[in-house]
DNA sequence: ACAAAAGTGTTCTCGATACACCCATGC
DNA sequence: GCATGGGTGTATCGAGAACACTTTTGT
């Protein structure tokens, strides 16, 4: 193999990505079994090398990619981990992403340098290799933040979905309740939601009026 | 030069830093001039190379210290930057920080990379080597915003200060007045200030209460 | 008829805003 | 006594929270 040779020592930087999305009114994130050493067979998020010539963010949807087949997710850098001592190779940052998908769109499938892949509720996650336990603690709590003065919880929505659906998915990041006519309320005086004009009858009830988002893949800041 | 050899290519990671202080009623940041290639002469941000054995923290801790002779500032992550081309020599990733003092605090002096060291008001920027100018821009909207939820302002203030001068930071920084009786309920109201139980005379008028920071250091998050 | 989720308004409370005058000091 | 910033309270407004019943469908 050719050698790679600078004046400098330089550590080798890879970019991590919690890919969250959510199940059964759990929120979950998707987990590889890593093929090799170090913490082999260990749990841990899809992630890898920075290639030369590819951005940041690049490299972290050609790895997610790479190791579980999903593709387009909504993406955002989460913060940059440094400790010298956090890979026992050698000095590795990581830029750690997190990236939100409706898990109706997934079918995640184990890829080159992962044995397995899988979605774990976060309740419920394994030991973890890496610092990517502090990682998916960090991602979790932006996210819960970012509910309350962005859009981000569109980025686990399909295309078409009710108003239903949509506070479930409040509920379960925020681990509450949340009143329905309130609810309703305040995220149609947003004016972010358009109504498809269908509606969406499944089980023995009433069908749902079915909306889209009015400016999709746009993250927005409200209130 | 020994050479340092690795199977990849690896890229080179640097620090940079976004120091802000408040001069004159307006919101300033330090820069540096550049003494070596590329952008030679150019004003930057401070910052270098991180070293194998620091974590990112310290490296910017340490190359602020370096270039311009400041230490004991309020720092925070902000953003890594990671274009292929950002920097012409090689591939070089940046974890920019932000960081914040009292200007009464400081007394910058050019140290060894740098052959000029300088406030510049934020609103009057020279032309900026590398992408800093990006850097500066994203460091000035994040300070805005965790000015609304969290203490960062606290940042700014001596270690006694009254609370018209709190307030000067909280105008400065939002570009507009702000009424002082509700201004100061406010801040009261939150119960992380302390009386000094001195005061301050300075001027022809009444002399002001001193106040303290409860928890100094800590960014709390408020509302 | 009944089970199950969809859909819909009003009241109350609390925090944010608007606003004007007296106080202590130096000159 | 006057110029200067320090210090104080009250009334109004609006957003968020609490709260229950009717509608549509399938069985």
């Amino acid at each position: 193999m050719t050698q790679h040779c600078y004046d400098y020592p330089h550590p080798a930087v890879t970019t991590d990505i919690a890919l969250f999305t959510i199940r059964d009114e759990r929120l979950a994130v998707l987990l590889v079994r890593r093929a090799g050493e170090p913490f082999k067979g260990c749990w841990a998020l899809p992630g890898g090398f920075v290639e030369p010539n590819e951005c940041l963010e690049d490299g972290a949807l050609r790895e997610l990619a790479e190791e579980t087949g999903v593709t387009g997710v909504y993406l955002e850098q989460l913060y940059t981990f440094g400790k010298p001592d956090r890979d026992p190779r050698e000095r590795i940052i990581s830029v750690a992403y997190y990236a939100l998908a409706p898990s109706e769109l997934l079918t995640p499938v184990a890829g080159s340098d992962a044995a397995d892949v899988a979605w774990f509720d976060l309740d419920a996650l394994p030991s973890l290799a890496f610092d990517h336990a502090e990682v998916i603690a960090l991602a979790q709590q932006r996210l819960r933040a970012k509910l309350d003065y962005s859009t981000v919880a569109f980025g686990f929505m399909q295309p078409e979905f009710t108003l239903g659906e949509l506070q479930k998915v409040y509920e379960t990041i925020r681990g509450e309740a949340l009143d329905k006519r309130n609810f309703r309320k305040h995220m149609l005086a947003l004016d972010l939601l358009a109504e498809t004009g269908t509606s969406r009858r499944v089980g023995n009830h009433r069908p749902a009026k079915l909306y889209r988002v009015a400016h999709p893949g746009a993250v927005l800041y409200i209130k």
